[in-house]
DNA sequence: GTATATTCTAAACACTGTTCGGAAATTGAT
DNA sequence: ATCAATTTCCGAACAGTGTTTAGAATATAC
């Protein structure tokens, strides 16, 4: 199996996933048309049925394309076993840098528009290997192993990831959604931030304790 | 003037949002439609235009009402300038808080779905009085005030502001839109980080540093 | 009571996603 | 090379959308 058919269907599945792609980003989510994207790859509109069962599966293909890419970008960044404080703020980096790169795929996998395909991704499937979750808990982990995280109770390990993952994703819709106009370099703030954080888990205090003191 | 008439239009006005806002509650903000929103209001679809201009023009006033209500929920908490740690973390709870209460309302204002209208939301305008992130502002000019928080530099004050938006927002967004099936009781986590954010800015080192160390 | 401004409707227009019947085109086997 | 079977594609239609327009109904003001 595999071969010139298979191909071909493929080539075209991408080529209108590109166009998509490209619609969105030019007008928008609430701007992908189906019959457009039909034009654009010279086809009929019925014709993309052959390949995408619908105009929501499409959109839930390019959220796992934007997924896959996602995983791949944050584990791209070479794991500094030596420096795990300049690792925890790199991956941050990297989410952000993500988000404002492909601000398309980014919004398209977290808003969910019109999607009601399972979109799986989440830090709950911890079985699951080279995930952009698992990437942020080895960050996390590298400085507990450094000793300088010291967790005193088993689930803060997670607490902290899902700290990491707050921060930087609010970080990141914060930024393609009110501060794209602005040109303002933002990278410097998110550093300072960022390595403020890191200083709050190093100093370790307040996990389990009671609210308000 | 504003009399009869008017407060008639006010009020059928407001019935057609609260139709349409309870609809994208219902069928989420992609299944908002404005004839079905004039049958549940009794009108006929054309005649929605003698009150909103467009469907967007609609949505955006829902994004005001919305931030109106926001702004409302923030300022609406004590502020406590006898413990300005505590009202840093409530200040935080009650931006999640409101997130959760009204999903709808809080993802129309910040997803900006097929809105072009030039929403002022955000930081920059700092000349508005009573809006969510003055209340923020406020929070952080609290624990400076106080010796908490030892700033250095002229813009670290609005840095602190923004790493805290920015957190309380990763924090609200991931909520509604990830952990909303799974009960889990996240208040403990949110006070956590909120409270090791804090702690980071006590430290108060890495403004302005160089970033890699 | 009549003129005027406001409010509402029905009908139409240009779109949208989707389905269906059938026509091309490609494949595999004889 | 022929023929049957599958895959791929299209035109047409259906139900739905936001929006506009002409005109009817209604309420206001003099």
């Amino acid at each position: 199996m595999s071969s010139p058919r298979q191909r071909r269907k493929l080539r075209t599945r991408q080529a209108v996933m590109d166009a998509a792609l490209a619609m969105v980003r030019e007008n928008g989510p609430h701007g992908l048309s189906l019959r457009a994207v039909a034009k654009r790859v010279d086809y009929s509109p019925a014709a993309l049925y052959e390949y995408f069962g619908s105009k929501d599966a499409l959109i839930g293909a390019l959220c796992n394309e934007g997924m896959q890419r996602f995983d791949a970008a944050l584990r791209s960044v070479p794991v500094d076993e030596d420096n795990p404080q300049a690792y925890f703020v790199q991956i941050g980096l990297q989410y952000i840098a993500f988000a404002e790169a492909n601000p398309e795929h980014f919004r398209l996998m977290f808003d969910r528009i019109g999607t009601n395909t399972e979109l799986h991704l989440g830090p709950p499937k911890e079985t699951e290997q080279d995930t952009f979750w698992m990437v942020m808990a080895e960050a996390v982990r590298l400085n507990i192993a450094a000793g300088h995280f010291k967790v005193k109770q088993p689930g803060e390990e997670k607490a902290i990831t899902l700290g990491l993952w707050q921060l930087v994703h609010g970080m990141a819709i914060l930024q393609i959604t009110m501060f794209r106009a602005t040109g303002e370099k933002m990278t410097d703030l998110h550093i300072y931030n960022l390595k403020t954080l890191y200083d709050g888990y190093v100093a370790g205090n307040h996990f389990a304790s009671n609210p308000t003191e």
